[in-house]
RNA sequence: CGGGAAGUAGCUCAGCUUGGUAGAGCGUCCGUUUCGGGUGCGGAAGGCCGCAGGUUCAAAUCCUGUCUUCCCGACCA
């Protein structure tokens, strides 16, 4: 990280939002290109945060009743031809290994886009009565998707991620199961992230390929376009038909399982970045920040360092078992450099510590997320202090976000009008007839899809029945509009 | 996958039109000075000019191919 580089970020900042994803995670160091098209290194610190989002997200998941499980990279090419939808969906998207051994394979594989297919084939083996339902498993793991277009942290070709696969005896536990883990998505999103979101289900085009029902959580981005930022599916039975995935009920009658899949990427490392930064560097939630608080030690002569670097221990110490801190303490930069680099990489709190503060008890605090000084906080009760400030530094980020994401929604009742706003970016609420002849022209038009239908509002729109703001025909649905990535 | 732009020192870029010993600023290293918002000064190191071919006595420079990145489009979640 060199000043050079930090303030060629912030003068092409201002004009180039565009971009600016991609600058903030090299910068910050959270990922980096490799050699390969669409792939990235997700560096340590990148990776960390990835670790704290995977850590809360994996507690939630076993608190709801799933296990984790390891299923493999390679899926016999046969597997995904099963499921006629799914085929359609992946096929052009697939990485496929014809070649190993020295030979041509008798048999293909797919490297897995997704697990829905090697499961079910699992699962037939393992699930013969209703007794072994329901059946909840989780893994975590890495996926391939050939995408034509590819961003950092958003769309790349390999990524992580996790995918819960669940088999039911029923219609009604799968939906339940569908929309308890969209809640969960819901929860850290909102919490951890800071990031607030819409819930709500994908309209037919927008579904996953193989898919009853696709819920989704959606979130604004601070360039005005939504990101996707995890999803839930309801399967039905057409994975379970596919792969003869059946169990004998009570009755002693053969059924097909009712199933669900959902999972949640590093997108969301993306996401993160997208909602929380500034001119300076990222945010990051306190919550899912590698580093919560540094601390910057200021010193001039020896004698005075040794006296400030031991307060800085001390402090160090007291805070450590309350959150993940680090003390700066490189004699190659100075104070006024670590601030800068520290603001880029999103540390929420920062502490400096100088021999004014020794003498009198006290240290400087700055918060990221608002850029205040909060000068001569006394070092006793100085834990305390922290964890409220902390909170409340998460909350205020969520806060804004939130605030944001109201401040960019608009109800909208023509298609002039529409097409005027939308180039702003933003949430747009209209009335929409549920064909996809008009959401395809209004994608044609102005870029915007439906990113969901909304489970609630976040505008009030209290009209119950409107036009279509295509095709005007007469119709009560309501659905959210935006250009997405 | 189609159209456009780019790839030269760790970073940002100049040099290429008109072929002839590889450049600058910042960073790095050494010394010194400084340290409460990216210190100042002096010195030094650092480059298969993305990769592979071709043309030429000679290629960063011209030609062909290829890889990667960015933008626009198509595709996709």
């Amino acid at each position: 990280m060199s000043s050079a580089e930090n303030i060629e970020l912030q003068e092409k900042d201002t004009d180039q939002g565009e971009n600016l994803l991609a600058k903030l995670a090299l910068e910050a160091e959270l990922a980096d290109y490799s050699p390969v098209k669409g792939c990235m290194v997700i560096r340590p610190y990148g990776y960390s945060i990835w670790e704290q989002i995977q850590s809360a997200l994996d507690k939630m998941i076993k608190e709801t009743g799933h296990q984790n499980a390891y299923f493999p990279l390679f899926i016999p090419e046969s597997f995904l031809q099963k499921e006629a939808e799914h085929v359609e969906g992946f096929a052009p998207e697939c990485a496929v290994v014809t070649y190993a051994g020295g030979k041509e394979l008798e048999e293909r594989l797919v490297i897995r886009p997704t697990s829905e297919t090697i499961i079910n084939h699992m699962f037939s083996k393992w699930i013969k009565s209703y007794r072994d339902l329901p059946v909840l498993i989780n893994q975590w793991a890495n996926i391939v998707r050939w995408e034509m277009r590819t961003r950092l942290f958003l769309r790349t070709t390999e990524f992580l991620w996790q995918e819960g696969h669940t088999a039911h005896a029923t219609y009604e536990e799968a939906i339940e199961e569908t929309k308890k883990m969209l809640q969960v998505y819901k929860t850290l999103s909102e919490e951890y992230l800071a990031i607030p979101v819409i819930d709500g289900e994908k309209t037919e085009r927008e579904r996953f390929a193989g898919a009853v029902k696709t819920y989704c959580i959606e979130g604004l981005m601070k360039d005005g376009k939504s990101l996707q930022m995890g999803t839930s599916h309801y399967l039905g039975q057409n994975f379970s038909k596919a792969f003869d995935t059946k169990f004998q009920d009570q009755n002693g009658q053969l059924q097909f399982v009712y199933q669900t899949s959902w999972g949640v990427s590093t997108r969301l490392i993306g996401s993160v970045v997208m909602t929380h930064h500034d001119e300076k560097g990222l945010k990051l939630p306190p919550k899912i920040a590698p580093v919560q608080i540094v601390i910057v030690p200021i010193y001039k002569e020896s004698t005075e360092k040794d006296i400030v670097l031991k307060k800085c221990k001390e402090v160090e110490d007291i805070l450590s078992s309350d959150f993940r801190i680090k003390t700066d303490s490189r004699d190659q930069y100075s104070p006024g450099w670590k601030f800068n680099h520290w603001e880029l990489k999103g540390v929420p709190i920062r502490i400096n510590l100088g021999p004014k503060d020794v003498s009198s008890n006290v240290v400087e605090i700055v918060r990221r997320d608002t850029g205040e000084k909060l000068r001569n906080i006394p070092q006793e009760g100085l834990r305390q202090y922290l964890l409220k400030l902390s909170n409340e530094i998460q909350e205020n980020l969520f806060r804004q976000a939130k605030e944001f994401l109201l401040k960019n929604t608009f109800v909208i009742n023509n298609e002039k009008e529409f097409v005027k706003k939308i180039e702003s970016g933003g949430y747009l609420v209209c009335f929409w007839c549920e064909s996809s002849t008009c959401e395809e022209n209004i994608k044609l038009k102005t870029k915007a899809t439906v990113r969901c239908i909304p489970f609630k509002l976040p505008v009030d729109q209290n009209q119950e029945e409107g036009y279509c703001i295509s095709c005007n025909k007469k119709t009560n649905l309501k659905v959210l509009f935006a250009k997405a990535y």
